[in-house]
DNA sequence: TATGAATGAGTCTTCATTCAT
DNA sequence: TATGAATGAAGACTCATTCAT
C-alpha cells in the first residue's frame, strides 16, 4: 500500500544490518568487549554511518533490546490470545516462551545479559517501561480469571514473578550451557507446577 | 586462640578495605566502568598494593563473588537445619533467602550482575561450580520428603528452578527498585505459592 | 531600483540565516568546536546547502571576519567624515569604537578572537590586508594634523597603536565580562588619555 | 639545603620536559592542531605519563600559561622595583615588557593566543585570577603617584588599560611578523606618548 | 609489603566533506 | 539548489598492569 522510497529503504537495510551484526557481536565476548570496528566489520557499513543511525554504542544495545523484547511479548501475546482456560492459556505462554527461546537464543541470551546489566545507563527508563508493560499485560490476561476464583489472588506484580520467575531461572541456566534436560519434559513440570501454584485450591465455582 | 600476627592483622585489614572498596565500586557503575584507580581512592591502599593481594581486578570480583556467595548459601543452609517439615523447612528458607537480600543488596546486586555476566572469564568454572553445589544442597534436604511422597517428583534440576526461580526473579525487580511492595507480604505469598507448586496434590501418606 | 529576482532573494536569506546561525555557534563555544552540524540545526539549511553557499567551515568564517570588520571600518570612518579638529575628531572615533561594540558584542568577540587566531589558514591575507587599510585610514586622517604640528610625529604604525591599543586592549576584557566600568566613563577617560598622549605638548601653532 | 628526592626530581623533570614540548607543539600550528602525539614524540614521555601528570590537553595549555604570565609577571616586578619615579619607572617597565618578549617569542605568542582564546574551559577561572592579580599590581604601583598629583586619577583598572593596551597591541602585531619597526624606536615612542597620557598636566607639587 | 610513575595498545567518537537522488 | 546518508582518517583519552625504589 504504502509505497516507501527507494531512500528510506536503503536506510532501512542498514540499520537492520547494524542491528544484526552488533547482536552477534555483543554475544560474541560481551557488550564491553564488542568493538564498533567488529560492528562495522560484520555489517559492512562505516563508522560514521552506524554514529549516523545510532549515535553510540549504548543506544544500538538498546534498541536491539527494546526490539528483541518487543518480539518475545508478541509470542507470548499470540499464545495467550483467544485461550479461554487458565490452565490451557499457562501452558501455551510457557511453552511458547521456551519456543521463543529455543529459536532466538541469541537473542534471548542478550536480553537475560541486558535485563541484569549495570551499564544501560540512558537507556534504562525506555527498558524499564517495556518490562513494566509485559507485566502488565500478563496480569491483565489473568485478572478475569481472578475475579472468577479460578487463579489465586495476590498482589498484581507477583503473578509475573510466580509463572515467568520459574521459566526465567532455567533458562539463564540452559542458555548458560549448564543443563541437559530435554526440552519438553521442562515445559512439562514447569507448567504443571505453575499452574498448581496459581490454581489449585483456589475457589472453584462449583 | 589462635594468635594472629600484627603482620597477618595488617595483611587482612588491606583485603578486606580492598574487598569493601571494589564491591562499593563495581555496584556504582558496574564490573568494567569501575577502575582499579577508584579501587584505591575508596580503599586507601595503593596500585601497587591491590596488586599485590589480588593480582587483577578479574581476581578481586572472584573473591568478592564467592564469599558472597557463601554467605548466602550458609544462610539458607541455617535455615534448612533441623527442619522435619517441608512446608515449615521451604518457608524458612524463603524467608532467610529475602533476609538475606535485604540485609546485604549491595552485595545481592552484585551476584546476580556477576551470575548473568558475560565475562566471568577465568572465574567461570569457579562460580558455576559454587552455583552447581548450591543446587545439590537444595534438592539433598528435599529427597527424603520426595521419597515419602510430600513432594512432586521431578529432575532433580528443576527444584531449584521451582523455589529459588520465583525468588530471585522477584529480587531482581526488587533490587533494581522497581518493586514497592511490603517484604513480609512477597515471603508469605511466593511461600504459599511455592508450596502449592511442591506439595500439594502430591501422595501423603495417611 | 534593481530588480531583484525572487530566486536571489532565496538565496541571499539562506546565506543570511547560514551567517547568523555561524557566528552564533562560533561564540558558542569557539571555531572548532563549533561543527557544521551545529550550524545546520541552527539555521535550518542542510549539510548540502551550506556547502553549496559557503565551500567550507573555514570560508564562512572569513565572510563573517571580513564583513564584520568593514561594518565596523565603516563606523569609524562615518565618525571621522567631515572632523576638522583633531580632539573632537579623536574623540568622536573611540565613542564611535565602543558604540559599535556594545551595539555587535557577538560579532566584535568573534573579530578579537579571529584576529589573534592561530589557525586562520587561507583567509590569513585577506584578514592582514582588511587590517593594514583600516591602519592605514588612520594615518591618512591623521596626516594633516601631523603636518600643521597638532599632533606628535612618530612612526606611521604607531597611530594605530597608540589610538585603538588602549580601547582594544580594554574592550577584550569588556567583552570577556571581566569589566563593569560604566561606558561613558570608559570613553571620557580614554579619549582625555589618548588625546593627551597625541597631541599635548606638541607644537601648537599660535 | 631541602633534600629533593631523586622521584620528585624526575617528576619534575617529566614535567618540564613536557611542557616544553607541549610549548612548541602549540606554536608550531596552534593548540588544536597539535596532538598529544606530537606533545609525546617532542617530550620523550608516553601518553600515559603526560596524562598522568596533566590529565587532559586542556590542563598542560593552562599550566603553561599561568607559568608565562608569572615569568613576565616577574619581569615587570623586578622592572618596578625601587623605582622612585613615575616616569623612569614607566619607562623601565615598557622596557622590560619588550625585552620580555623579544626573549621569549614563543610564550609570548602563546600568552596573546590564550587569553583571547575561546576554549579555556575549566581553566578560565585561574586564567581570570591571574590577569586580575597583574592589573593590581600595577595600579598599587602607582597609587602613591596618583596620591600626590604626578598621575592622573582615573578607575583603576584602566592604569593596566592605558600602560599595556598600546604595548601588547603593538606587540600583537609584532609577533604576527607584520611590524619592521626597530624595537628600541617603539619602546622610546611609546614611552614617551604613555607618560604624556598618563603624567602630564597633572598637577604637579611645586 | 607499599608506593606511584610509566607504559602504550586499544576505544569510542567526531566531523568536515562528498555525492547520489 | 536542496537533502542527508555515507565516509574514514584522526584524535583525545583510558586503564590494567608492571616495576624500580
Amino acid at each position: 500500500m504504502t509505497a516507501i522510497s527507494p531512500r528510506r529503504q536503503a536506510t532501512r537495510k542498514r540499520r537492520r544490518a547494524i542491528l544484526d551484526a552488533a547482536l552477534s557481536c555483543f554475544l560474541q565476548n560481551g557488550f564491553e568487549a564488542a568493538t564498533i570496528e567488529h560492528i562495522r566489520d560484520a555489517s559492512g557499513a562505516s563508522f560514521g554511518s552506524i554514529y549516523h543511525h545510532f549515535g553510540s554504542k549504548q543506544a544500538i544495545a538498546a534498541a536491539l533490546y527494546v526490539e528483541g523484547l518487543a518480539k518475545l511479548e508478541t509470542a507470548l501475546q499470540h499464545a495467550r490470545q483467544d485461550q479461554t482456560d487458565v490452565r490451557a492459556g499457562l501452558r501455551a505462554q510457557i511453552q511458547a516462551y521456551f519456543e521463543w527461546l529455543e529459536h532466538h537464543k541469541g537473542m534471548a541470551l542478550f536480553l537475560f545479559r541486558v535485563s541484569t546489566a549495570d551499564q544501560v545507563g540512558r537507556a534504562a527508563e525506555q527498558i524499564d517501561s517495556v518490562n513494566y508493560q509485559s507485566q502488565q499485560k500478563l496480569s491483565d490476561w489473568l485478572r478475569p480469571f481472578v475475579e472468577v476464583g479460578e487463579v489465586v489472588r495476590m498482589p498484581t506484580d507477583l503473578y509475573d514473578t510466580v509463572v515467568f520467575g520459574p521459566c526465567s531461572h532455567f533458562a539463564r541456566h540452559w542458555l548458560a550451557g549448564r543443563e541437559e534436560l530435554r526440552f519438553e519434559d521442562v515445559v512439562e513440570h514447569l507448567s504443571t507446577s505453575i499452574i498448581r501454584s496459581l490454581c489449585d485450591g483456589a475457589i472453584t465455582i462449583p
